[in-house]
RNA sequence: GGCGGCAUAGCCAAGUGGCUAAGGCAGCGGUCUGCAAAACCGUUAUUCACCGGUUCAAAUCCGGUUGCCGCCUCCA
C-alpha cells in the first residue's frame, strides 16, 4: 500500500481502497482506449495479506529477516546473490554517496517488508503488531501465488530493475531456494527530445490528449516500430509517419476488400508462383522476428515487405486470376493476423480512412461540400478538357491541404 | 562518485563474428496518368561516434577516448 494513496484519501476523506478503485478505474479507460486487453488476473495486495504474511513469516524463520521497532526489514547481506539482476555489488552501492543509513536498519540497503502502521493509517494484524505491507513484498508473494514458485516471464520498465525487481528476487529466492523467474523483460522509457519522459519532469502528453488526435492504433504502430528495449523518443512528427503507414496498410485492406468482388478469369496466373513464395516467406520471417525477443521493429520491417509484395501483385493484376485472387485474399488475411497480434488492423477498412479524413477535416476546419462542389467544376473542365483551369482548381485545393486523386471511377480525395 | 545502457544514411530504425548492412520516411530517376496523386520499378551507408587490438574474417568481440541517456529514494 502506497503512501500516496494514503495520504489522498486522508485528505478526501474516503477509504484507501475507494481511492485505489477510482484509479483503477481511470487506468482501464486509457488501456482500454489503448485496445489493451485485460489481463487474467489482477490480483491487489490488500487481498492478499495472509500469503504476505506467510511468507514474511518464512523469511523471518530462515533468517533473511529481521524486526526492529515493529517493522520487519530484508536483510541484503543475507542473500549471497543480492544484485545479480542490476549487477551491483552491495559495497560498491554503499561507496555512491546517495545511499545513507535509515534509524533501525542493520545495512543501509535492506528494505521493508512489514510497516508498522502509525495512526490514522489502514493496517492489517500480524505476528508483529498492526500494519501494513512493505514496498515490494506483494508483487513476488502474488506473483508466486498465481503462477508457482518459478515462473517464466517477469516484466516491468527499466527503472523498476533496481531495487524493486532486486528485492522481488531477493525476497523469493531467500524463500524457496528456488529460481524466481527465467526471463526478465524491461522495456525502455519513452523519452521527449531525449529525456525520459517522467511527471515530475512535466515533459508528458496524457494518453487521452493523444488518442484526442490520434486513433489507437497509430500510437501502437509508432511504438511497435523500436524494439521494445530500447528507449523512444516521443513526438508528433513520428506520429504522423505512423499515421500515414497505417493509412497506407488500411488502403490496401480496403482495395482487397474490392478486388473480393470481381469476377475472376477462370484461369491460374503464371506470377502466382513467385508472388506465393513470398507470402510464405514474410510469414516465416515475421514469427522468426517476433520469436526473437519480440523483434517488433524487424516484424514490421517484414510486414511492410509483405504490403510491397501485395501490391506489386496487384500492380501485375494477378488478382484477375482466380487462383491469384485466392492468394491475395490469403495474403491479405495474414497481414490482418499479423496486425491482430499488434493490436491494429481492427477497423473495417472503410471506416479506419473515413474516420481519418474526418478528424482531419475538423482540425483543419475544412467543408466537405466546398471541396466537393470544387471537384464538380473541375471535372466540367475536364470533361472539355480545358487542363488550365482544371489544374488551377486542384493547385488551389492543394493550397487548401486537399489532394485530389483522379480514378477510372471518379476523382476522389484526401486532407494532407 | 558507483553501476548499467546507447551511438548504424538527411531523419526514424533492425542487425551483436562470415550471405548484397532489413524496413519506413524524405530525396532523385522511371512506369502509369491530359498533367498529377496513389501504387509499382529502380536508386540513395565500400561503411556502422573516434582510436587501437584480437581474428583468415569485426557494425558485431576486447581495451581506451568522446558524446548522450538512465538507475543508485521507505516511488512501485
Amino acid at each position: 500500500m502506497d503512501d500516496k494513496i494514503i495520504n489522498r484519501a486522508i485528505k478526501e476523506k474516503k477509504s484507501a481502497d475507494e481511492i485505489a478503485q477510482r484509479y483503477i478505474n481511470e487506468f482501464y479507460k486509457d488501456m482500454d482506449a489503448l485496445l489493451v486487453l485485460r489481463p487474467t488476473v489482477e490480483p491487489r495486495a490488500t487481498q492478499h495479506i495472509p500469503q504476505i504474511i506467510e511468507s514474511i513469516k518464512g523469511l523471518l524463520d530462515k533468517g533473511f529477516a529481521y524486526e526492529s521497532n515493529g517493522d520487519i526489514y530484508f536483510s541484503v547481506e543475507k542473500f549471497k546473490d543480492y544484485g545479480k539482476l542490476s549487477r551491483r555489488k552491495l559495497d560498491d552501492m554503499i561507496a555512491g554517496a546517495r545511499v545513507c543509513a535509515i534509524n533501525g536498519k542493520r545495512h543501509p540497503l535492506d528494505f521493508a517488508l512489514w510497516k508498522k502502521s502509525k495512526s490514522d493509517e489502514p493496517y492489517w494484524h500480524s505476528p508483529w503488531g498492526d500494519g501494513r505491507p512493505g514496498w515490494h513484498i506483494e508483487c513476488s508473494v502474488m506473483s508466486q501465488f498465481y503462477l508457482g514458485e518459478t515462473f517464466d516471464i517477469h516484466g516491468g520498465g527499466q527503472d523498476l530493475i533496481f531495487p524493486h525487481h532486486e528485492n522481488e528476487i531477493a525476497q523469493a529466492e531467500a524463500l524457496t531456494g528456488k529460481p524466481f523467474v527465467h526471463y526478465w523483460i524491461h522495456n525502455g522509457f519513452v523519452k521527449i527530445n531525449k529525456e525520459k519522459m517522467s511527471k515530475s519532469l512535466g515533459n508528458f502528453f496524457t494518453i487521452r490528449e493523444i488518442l484526442n488526435d490520434y486513433h489507437p492504433e497509430v500510437l501502437r504502430l509508432f511504438l511497435l516500430s523500436n524494439h521494445y528495449r530500447s528507449p523512444i523518443d516521443f513526438s508528433y512528427d513520428m506520429l504522423n509517419k505512423a499515421e500515414n503507414n497505417l493509412e497506407k496498410f488500411y488502403s490496401f485492406l480496403l482495395e482487397t476488400e474490392r478486388i473480393k468482388n470481381v469476377k475472376p478469369i477462370n484461369s491460374s496466373f503464371k506470377l502466382a508462383n513467385p508472388f506465393s513464395e513470398q507470402v510464405k516467406e514474410s510469414k516465416e520471417e515475421w514469427e522468426k522476428a517476433m520469436d526473437d525477443d519480440f523483434n517488433s521493429a524487424k516484424a514490421i520491417g517484414h510486414l511492410f515487405s509483405l504490403l510491397r509484395a501485395c501490391n506489386h501483385f496487384i500492380h501485375e493484376e494477378g488478382y484477375k486470376y482466380e487462383d491469384g485472387q485466392k492468394l491475395l485474399g490469403e495474403a491479405a488475411d495474414l497481414i490482418k493476423k499479423f496486425g491482430e497480434v499488434f493490436g491494429i488492423f481492427s477497423e473495417k477498412p472503410e471506416h479506419f480512412i473515413k474516420k481519418l479524413k474526418t478528424k482531419k477535416e475538423k482540425s483543419r476546419s475544412i467543408d466537405p461540400a466546398i471541396i466537393e462542389d470544387l471537384i464538380k467544376k473541375r471535372a466540367v473542365y475536364r470533361e472539355k478538357k480545358e487542363w488550365e483551369k482544371a489544374d488551377e482548381i486542384r493547385n488551389k485545393l492543394l493550397e487548401m491541404g486537399i489532394q485530389i486523386m483522379d480514378t477510372p471511377k471518379g476523382t476522389t480525395w484526401k486532407v494532407l
